[in-house]
DNA sequence: ACGCTGATTGTTCAT
DNA sequence: ATGAACAATCAGCGT
């Protein structure tokens, strides 16, 4: 592990984000993204009727209820996320 | 050299 | 269309 930095580093409220980049970069996924995307389903699935309220905590939790070899193929899809910002971010680079 | 912050990503649900 | 919890991210920048 690199560094236990902060619990969430920065990011206080959250409303939107805009970009301050020409070509804006995007950035890739995150494991959470994937993760959700196949969870979601089976975690409604589960929960029927269950509001976001519950159903998005529950799924946060059943994220990291994961063993750590259960989200790794949510965090390969992260990476292989990862990369395809890299080109966007590479194009953006050369853009400038 | 070093650390930080900000921006972003997608889900669900409601209004 | 957007926001809000939920989590990860991680790249660029400044001092």
């Amino acid at each position: 592990m690199p560094k236990a930095a902060k619990s969430r580093s920065g990011k206080a409220e959250k409303k939107t984000r805009q970009k301050k980049d020409p070509n804006a970069p995007k950035r890739g996924l995150s494991a959470y993204m994937f993760f959700a995307n196949e969870q979601r389903d089976n975690v409604r699935e589960e929960n029927p009727g269950v509001s976001f309220g519950q159903v998005g905590k529950i799924l946060g939790e059943r994220w990291k209820a994961l063993s750590d070899k259960q989200r790794a193929p949510y965090e390969a899809k992260a990476a292989a996320d990862k990369k395809r910002y890299e080109d966007e971010k590479q194009a953006y680079n050369v853009s400038v």
